[in-house]
This record gives structure tokens, C-alpha cells and sequence, in this order.
DNA sequence: TGTGCCGGGCA
DNA sequence: TGCCCGGCACA
């Protein structure tokens, strides 16, 4: 039986003798699987316990020299239905069947399928066919979350990053229709999945699947979607937004477009949002959207769009202090020249010299402290008069 | 010494 | 998050 397992689903069971551990790896993907069985006692919470092991120690020569006690044919059967059990619940997944290298047709993995990939594991673990939970999923997870169990750290965290990531992707799927173009240049394929397609980067164009390629591949494509399509020329905010920095920021945009990226999400929080509300740090936003280390969507955008669209002024519900109002009215120019200047700050805590403008406290004087910008009042850096 | 503003604290 | 201020650098 366990022969027939190891074909199915197993490639390799393997059991340290010395403290009762059996290691499944399944297909080979790396994910290894740790059990540590109650080699003495007959709890059943696992259902692979010390009889399972037995079994196994059937089928798979072992090194350690430890006596095997006599087991009685009653035994041997419910051996061998335990482990047809774990086995054939292991096998039934299509996705630990399915070849990993191939390209995935549109729709063979959905959005957020892709977070697994980028550990390594190529996203073997996300099956994600529509909402339908994965298939091994329901004997072996939970038998494995059944209380009264030593607590199995590894699969915990498996399980984990699945239960935390499964809402994601349903959210990801309901509130997006994306697909993903790849950049790279003659290509231009198109793929409604990200793993997919960062797959076909790795693997056709990246030649590989090194570790810099692995960070690489958020590079060459770009998400579309027939929403972002819709809603990107209404106004300035959107377009600016395009998706990725929507979800960047999840505050201030909720009535924006939503595309919700994983990526994106990895990303700082808004330009929009430094900008306008805090932007005496103006140094922020061209640190973080230009930082090569960061392969996201905000990396992938061209500078020249960073720098010019958070330009556009735009309403905003947002109250404002009186500084920023007559900020947003008077130095819109100013702004631009603000941020494409600081650059030349370089990191914020670079003090730069005293610039020629004079400031609010000079041109208002201390008397007239009210009528100073916000910045200049709480002793920040002018934004009424930037140098 | 006055000014600009970073960094941090407070509510 | 908004607001304030100590303290530092610079002119």
C-alpha cells in the first residue's frame, strides 16, 4: 500500500528511527511534511500514528536498528486502510499531478496564487481552481488541526500561510477580473494568472529560475484588467493610481478603483498620500518608488509618471489645514519643483543648506504666526516657499 | 543670533 | 494623526 502511495502522491516517506519522525515529502515540491507520530501510544488524532509508522517501516528499509514489535494481522489491515486513506487523499489533488513546468493555461491559478511562488516553491500549493478547496487538503489538515495533538510547527506554518492567503485570493478574484500582459519585448502574452505568468518569464524569458530572476519576473509583465481599463481615464487620482497604488493605500482610496495585487499591497503607502498630507518629507516618495530593491509595481512605473502625476492637483474630501489649502491653491508649481528637487536632499537625514526663499516666518514674521504654512508652524520644512 | 527644519514626544 | 518643541546646522 504504501508502495502505491509513494506513486501517487508520496515520493518519499522517510522515518527517523531515533525520535519517531516520519518525513512525507510530497511530488517533490519541497514541502517537506514533519509528523512526529506517538510512536508508544495508540492515539488516533493522527490518523498516520505508530501503526502507520509500522507500515511504513514495511515498505522503506530503514537504517536504525530498532526492534520491530509483532504486529497482528488485524493490525496490518487497519495499517494498510489508514494509509490508503492518507494516500489516496494525498493523491487526489490535481495539482500535486500535474507537471509544474509547464505554462498554465489562462485560469489555472488565479491571482494571488503567486505569493507561494515567490518562496520557492513555484506555487505548487496554491491550487486554486475558482473557490473549491484544495483537494488533500481536507483529510490531511484536519487531522492535523485536531486538538490534542503535539503541535506539528512546519505544517502549521503551511497552514498558515494558506488560511491566511485563501481569503486573499478569493478577495483578489472577486474584486478583479486582471489579467497580466508580459512586458517582455515580441511577446506581449497575455495570462490570467500571475504565477502563470511569472512562470512563463522565469521559464522563456528569464531562462531559469535562479533567485534573481525570481525577483526579476515582476519586471516583465504588467497587470490589465478591462476595469483599470475603464475607470484609468477618468480623472487624474485614478490614473495615477492605476491599480497597484489603489491598493497601496487602503484608507484614503477605497472609492477608487480596486485591483488588488499582492505586490501592490507589499508596497508603501501611497504618493498621493505623502504628498499631500506630509509634504515637508517630500523625499519620501522618490526614494521608495525608485528603489531598485523593491520589484513592485511602483518600481516598475517610470519615473516620469511618478514625478508627474501626483502634480495634478486634484479634490480631495480630505480636511485640510489652512496651510495645506493655500498650498494646494498657490503652489501646485512650486510642488512639482519640490519633488523633483529632492532628490538632491537625498536621504531625509541630509540636512540641506539654507535655500534663498525666504520662508514664512521671514515673509509673515512671528507676530503673524497664523498666517505661516502648517509646515512652518510645527517647524518643518516650508511648503509654502520651497527653496 | 536668527532661521530652517529634523527628529521625537505628546495627546 | 495632528500638533508642538528641543536641538542642531547654517547663514
Amino acid at each position: 500500500m504504501a508502495a502505491v502511495g509513494s506513486r501517487a502522491g508520496l515520493d518519499t516517506m522517510g522515518i527517523d528511527g531515533q525520535d519517531g519522525l516520519v518525513y512525507m515529502q510530497c511530488c517533490g515540491q519541497g514541502e517537506g511534511v514533519q509528523k512526529k507520530l506517538n510512536a508508544g501510544s495508540a492515539t488516533t488524532d493522527w490518523s498516520v500514528d505508530a501503526n502507520t509508522q509500522q507500515t511504513n517501516l514495511m515498505s522503506f528499509p530503514r537504517s536504525s536498528g530498532m526492534d520491530l514489535p509483532y504486529r497482528s494481522p488485524e493490525s496490518v489491515e487497519m495499517d494498510e486502510i489508514m494509509a490508503a486513506m492518507v494516500l489516496t487523499s494525498l493523491s487526489c489533488s490535481p495539482v500535486v499531478q500535474s507537471p509544474p513546468q509547464k505554462d498554465l493555461l489562462p485560469g489555472d491559478m488565479e491571482c494571488c496564487g503567486g505569493d507561494l511562488s515567490d518562496s520557492g516553491s513555484s506555487g505548487y500549493w496554491s491550487w486554486d481552481h475558482g473557490n473549491v478547496s484544495p483537494a488533500p487538503s481536507p483529510s490531511v489538515n484536519e487531522m492535523d488541526r485536531s486538538p490534542g495533538r503535539p503541535t506539528d510547527e512546519g505544517l502549521h506554518m503551511e497552514l498558515d500561510q494558506g488560511a491566511c492567503e485563501e481569503p486573499e485570493a478569493r478577495r483578489c478574484k472577486s474584486l478583479s477580473r486582471g489579467a497580466y500582459r508580459c512586458l517582455w519585448p515580441g511577446c506581449g502574452k497575455v495570462l490570467t494568472s500571475r504565477v502563470g505568468m511569472k512562470r512563463h518569464i522565469r521559464i522563456l524569458h528569464l531562462g531559469g529560475g535562479s533567485e534573481q530572476s525570481h525577483r526579476e519576473e515582476d519586471f516583465y509583465y504588467t497587470e490589465v484588467s478591462s476595469e483599470d481599463e475603464d475607470t484609468a481615464p477618468s480623472s487624474p487620482a485614478p490614473s495615477f493610481s492605476s491599480g497597484a497604488w489603489t491598493s497601496c493605500s487602503s484608507t484614503q482610496s477605497q472609492d477608487t478603483t480596486v485591483l488588488s495585487s499582492p505586490l501592490s499591497q507589499s508596497a508603501p503607502s501611497s504618493v498621493w498620500q505623502i504628498h499631500t498630507e506630509h509634504l515637508y518629507q517630500a523625499c519620501s516618495p522618490i526614494q521608495v518608488t525608485l528603489s531598485p530593491g523593491s520589484p513592485t509595481f511602483c518600481s516598475w512605473t517610470p519615473p516620469g509618471d511618478v514625478q508627474q502625476k501626483p502634480q495634478i492637483p486634484a479634490p480631495r474630501s480630505r480636511s485640510v489645514s489652512v496651510g495645506e489649502q493655500w498650498l494646494q491653491r498657490n503652489s501646485t508649481s512650486t510642488r512639482s519643483h519640490t519633488i523633483s528637487a529632492s532628490p538632491s536632499r537625498g536621504h531625509c537625514s541630509f540636512r540641506k543648506g539654507r535655500g534663498e526663499a525666504k520662508k514664512c516666518r521671514k515673509v509673515y514674521g512671528v507676530e503673524r504666526r497664523d498666517q505661516w504654512c502648517t509646515a512652518c508652524r510645527w517647524k518643518k520644512a516650508c511648503q509654502r516657499f520651497p527653496d
